[in-house]
RNA sequence: GACCGCGUAGCUCAGCCGGUAGAGCACCUGACUUUUAAUCAGGUGGUCGUGGGUUCGAAUCCCACCGCGGUCACCA
């Protein structure tokens, strides 16, 4: 080791064997038996770091290029890049990246021996003083170099990173690594329910826990996944939606309001909008009505916003959004209407489904009437809803929870609020009356008699719970997934999941 | 599920009118030594997704399968 005093920098000189050329699993690990020959611990159990990166940026924004500090801190980091035989590291932490500099005359033979094993990847502490070098990068002028984490895998290409869509969401963590986008998505999405939480606290509500694991469907129209429990013999459905346990627990007088955020589960098509998982945020308001709850939506929505980007508006592809409540409210027959000259209202089933064919719209010769104009609306109008919008109003058809409107018998005191022509929230008065309940479980139990295995089954015990009383309630669910995309502008669901549910691997 | 596209070194990508497989990053050796995607010289590394077919000869053409992506259909 004693030819490295010539040079004024510390050459990686280390005995790799030539087997170990061009295999940097091997030269990696031919490094980790170096460490430990030379009596270093490559996986110490502690650093004692005064500073991230970012902090230190911070407070030494002002600091001149070729001034030298005798500030000493220690930070630690991944190494991403080394240049000079190692004279520079680039470190970066969860805050940001800082450059290490290691020079020969401020380190101790010691100190120079732990560089001869570092590679890119490697997690290390550096301790020693700051300065701003005359090219004007902040460093730490190393004193002492600790081998925190000795990497055995080599880093995917530092310019490109991963472009692999499904090695990254296989491999999140060096996507993370690698992509700073990444890592700002999934901050922007947990900064998101943080608000969320805060907002809802300050309504009043409190947050509870529902059975993801449920005996009875309900509370959605989806297709499920079926689980089994061993000990009790008996299967469980994943829940498709909370909505049930929710109401049950606004019935016991738990508190006026209720929210829950948490995962769904629907056995259906994955697609850019759509994870088998997904999470969402349901809530029930004792004493408010669907008007109340778009408010309370739009207030939600603008305050997210407005604390993740400072304004209202926001840039979603070739959009420019605007958030600012109050948003547009217009009832689903209007807005076909609006969209297609044609009026739904006064029509019957037949009627509905002549004049959906007219339109090229194809609707399930058994739909409803309810059921036709949900499908119009579908094909004709949801796409160009861009700009946010509550869609209001809809057939009582095709809404067995929801309150009869208080105008209209044929519709129900519900809405949808869409953003970016995606169906962001649902939200109705809820239906308390026990005996209409009963009758339109029924009704769905008839449909799902007749082969549509995304009708709802009856739970007695929830028509009990009504019975007991369920005072006048407001409720709505929205989906953070989709709300996290329209913030961080991100065009696949996936991207907003840590670990978005793919094939399992063969073997 | 249907249609279209892609699968080449650890990573990012060329090569595809058939003729022995290339670059950059990473890795190894050396040079340089206040760099910023550091630079320079040299080197290692590939059953070209899998299986079959056509051909004297296939990464390249054909078929099947697997995997992935996109579009459409269903769904929040």
């Amino acid at each position: 080791m004693s030819q490295k005093s010539a040079s004024t920098t510390p050459a990686t000189q280390t005995a790799i064997p030539a087997e170990a050329s061009g295999n940097p699993r091997l030269a990696k690990e031919k490094k980790l038996e170096g460490l430990i020959a030379a009596g270093i611990d490559p996986y110490p159990h502690v650093f004692p770091r005064s500073h991230q990166a970012q902090e230190l940026q911070d407070t030494y924004k002002d600091l001149e290029a070729g001034v030298e500090t005798e500030d000493a801190v220690a930070v630690a980091g991944r190494v991403m890049a080394m240049r000079n035989n190692g004279m520079f590291l680039d470190i970066t932490d969860a805050s940001g990246k800082i450059q290490v500099f290691c020079h020969k005359d401020t380190m101790s033979e010691d100190a120079l021996k732990v560089l001869e094993f570092i590679d890119i990847g490697d997690i290390i502490g550096a301790e020693g003083t700051i300065r701003r070098t005359p090219r004007g990068e902040l460093s730490v002028r190393a004193k002492k170099v600790t081998m925190l984490t000795k990497s055995l895998q080599p880093l995917p290409e530092k310019h490109h990173g991963l472009t692999d869509v499904e090695q990254r969401y296989r491999q999140r963590y060096l996507d993370l690594i690698m992509n700073e986008d990444a890592r700002r998505v999934l901050r922007t999405r947990s900064q998101m329910i943080a608000i969320i939480r805060r907002f809802m606290h300050e309504k009043g509500a409190i947050e509870v826990e529902t059975p993801m694991m449920q005996p009875i469907l309900g509370g959605a129209s989806a297709r499920p996944f079926v689980t089994h429990h061993n000990a009790l013999d008996a299967d469980f459905f994943l829940r498709i939606a909370p909505e049930l346990y929710l109401k049950r627990l606004v019935v016991g007088g738990l508190a006026d309001s209720v929210f829950e955020i948490n995962r769904n589960f629907r056995n259906e098509g994955i697609s850019i909008k759509h994870n088998p998982e997904f999470t969402m945020i349901e809530a029930y308001h004792a004493y408010k009505d669907y008007n109340d709850i778009m408010t309370l939506i739009e207030d939600l929505v603008q305050t997210i916003a407005m604390e993740i980007h400072g304004a209202t508006q926001i840039t979603f592809g070739e959009h420019i959004i605007d958030l600012k409540s109050p948003w547009q409210r217009r009832s689903m027959v209007d807005l076909v209407k609006d969209y297609t000259h044609v009026d739904f209202m006064p029509m019957d089933a037949a009627q509905a489904h002549a004049e959906a064919k007219k339109l090229g719209v194809s609707v399930d010769p058994k739909a409803n009437w309810g059921q036709v104009v949900e499908a119009v609306f579908g094909e004709m109008v949801e796409h160009n809803l861009i700009q946010p919008i509550h869609v209001t109003d809809h057939p009582l058809d095709i809404s067995p929870l929801s309150k009869i409107h208080r105008s209209n018998p044929r519709l129900v005191e519900r809405f949808e609020s869409y953003i970016n022509g995606w169906e962001m929230a649902n939200a109705f008065t809820e239906l308390n009356d026990p005996k209409i309940q009963f009758e339109r479980f029924m009704e769905q139990v008839a449909q799902r008699d007749a082969g549509n295995e995304e009708a709802m089954m009856v739970d007695h015990d929830f028509v009990t719970a009504l019975e007991v009383g369920l005072p006048p309630t407001g409720g709505w669910g929205m989906g953070i997934d989709r709300l996290c995309m329209i913030m961080t502008d991100m065009h696949n669901i996936r991207e907003v999941i840590a670990f978005p549910t793919l094939k399992p691997l063969k073997d």
